[in-house]
DNA sequence: CTGTTAGCGCGTTCAC
DNA sequence: GTGAACGCGCTAACAG
């Protein structure tokens, strides 16, 4: 046999072999435990294993096999403390069934995430698609051809895809709850991403509020906390006593710029986080919000995808419920009506 | 040809090849620039690969050239702070140079190390170990079995592997000049992790300062908020004006539980944290610390693992300064010597 | 410049 | 129960 290029792999399945004096498909067999092998040999072929240090190659196995044993995640922003505790969860799960997890972030960019997700693709069995802007048909795309997925924060009506999402809606609404109940009446919404669906839900729920007598402006904002320092200074001449934010990070940006502007916060200005973000151990967890299961999300998620590859999929949307924490921004009006 | 199982790979190569009236390694040709193909030929292949939408299968591709296209990062714990915005300076650089990432937590816990470890080497051909706790020994083992790896935020000495760390060491020497300056003589510190080489040189400073007429107290403690809130009830005791912290997830621990001892900071106690990890927009970036060049850390990383590949090693080790963020925490001890 | 051929390491069918 | 042979999809050497 010609050895053409460098020999990457250190030891192979046939190193194995023939150290423990079988042919590489018993070494197979005793690996996978795909048939019965006898225990002398089966043994002997462990020894051999432990002894040499062998390790199957993953792209030989999967290239076999038709399976890479690889997850893959789609994020919108790694940095965001959004995610860190959801990728987590995930590669907890995965782990325990035997996957390996590829990340991948868009880096807020809706235009490369096909790109990545084709990417992925080459190397996964199955995608978990985080916040994805993509295009309702992009979806379908994907979805129709068959690539195991599930969504993450985004439900698609008429997609039979596994979902799964944080109450955007329900969690909107208690927040306007608290707000009406405390005698706001003018609300002003730092808006997220256009092309985000949660943010979609939040105005949706923001609107019909109207029917308990909130009235509302949307701002165009962002999702950072520069994008919420920059745009706090639009929120006065809208006459809100009250200002919901798309996150805590916009929150945060707000009330520091806010601070600035000499607007007390929530005397003057109630301020509405979303996510839950705060440090609880901060001693000073000032910021009201409604928090979002983000362990339970992750978890879920994944092993939606693990049924999903294992030929169980559960296309039922899941909702999880989000929770108000009330706290020191939010107070009311000054002058309520 | 039998078709034995079900096709997992929609379109291959082959099929590009038959589309554009061409063979399968002209295909390959054209894709990857290795030789020169007729323009002519060139346009059909490319436009059949357009048509079909076809991508190559990343195991295939792997086990014939020996490469997979992927980095490993091992971290101890994806929801620390710490590590996200590592991980995206790492993720970009990768991509930036045709490499996707494999991401795996261990969890804090060393044991796991080298399972997790050898797991990676399976799919992916160099490695970046974030802050490993695992023995010397079998650090010095991986090297020397040639897998390309980079140690991050541990330098390991004698040890021919390129590594990049923060500069632990002269970050507390920052700290240790700030609390002496301020008239400081007893100062505690909340440990982390035994077998963190990081918080070795933490300690080694703090020890070194003892020139400079700072007593230094030792308190076991660990990594988190939770465990800085438990062990602040043992700060009192030792008689020190000022407590240094692991990190600054610790720091917040401890605060909160020195305001629930009705122990002011920082007049009855300076506290001082190590990371920056605080967000400068709660416009209350209240704790004093030492910054970490996060991002920095990830891209020099990613780049020394690059450059590594490409059989450029270097093999120097880098060390990235801190810088001392003076905040609301520190303040002269009530009864200066 | 292009098609044919072999082999990457593994799982798997088929005979023994 | 076990080994030999083949193919997964692709790239690299070879021949034309």
């Amino acid at each position: 046999m010609r050895r053409l290029r460098a020999n990457t792999q250190r030891v192979t399945i046939t190193d194995v072999g023939a150290a423990a004096g079988v042919s590489p498909a018993t070494v197979s067999r005793v690996l996978n435990g795909t048939a019965k092998v006898d225990a002398a040999l089966a043994d002997r072929v462990q020894a051999a294993v432990r002894t040499l240090g062998y390790r199957p190659n993953a792209a030989a196995q999967g290239l076999a096999k038709g399976r890479w044993g690889t997850i893959g995640v789609l994020v919108p922003d790694l940095a965001n403390p959004y995610f860190p505790e959801i990728l987590k969860a995930v590669s907890a799960v995965a782990r325990a069934n035997g996957h390996r997890v590829m990340i991948m972030e868009s880096e807020e960019n809706p235009a490369v995430e096909p790109e990545l997700v084709a990417d992925l693709l080459r190397s996964c069995d199955g995608l978990l698609l985080c916040s994805p802007r993509m295009p309702r048909d992009q979806l379908v795309d994907l979805a129709d051809r068959g690539h195991p997925m599930v969504l993450v924060n985004r439900i698609v009506p008429g997609l039979a895809v596994p979902s799964i999402s944080v109450d955007f809606y329900g969690g909107t609404t208690l927040i306007c709850g608290h707000l009406a109940q405390l005698g706001h009446r003018d609300v002003a919404y730092l808006s997220g991403p256009e092309s985000s669906w949660a943010n979609g839900e939040r105005i949706r729920a923001l609107e019909a509020a109207a029917a308990f007598g909130l009235r509302l402006t949307v701002i165009p904002c962002g999702a950072t906390a520069a994008d919420g320092y920059t745009t706090a200074d639009q929120i006065r001449r809208t006459g809100a006593t009250a200002v919901v934010t798309y996150n805590d990070l916009v929150a945060q940006g707000t009330l520091s710029r806010l601070r600035e502007l000499g607007i007390d916060v929530p005397t003057d200005l109630s301020v509405i986080g979303f996510d839950n973000l705060s440090l609880d151990w901060t001693g000073q967890a000032t910021l009201t919000t409604v928090s979002m299961p983000r362990d339970q999300l992750g978890r879920q998620a994944a092993t939606l995808l693990e049924h999903l590859m294992t030929g169980t999929p559960d296309t039922n949307p899941h909702l999880l419920p989000m929770q108000l924490r009330t706290h020191q921004t939010t107070a009311p009006p000054r002058h309520p009506i």
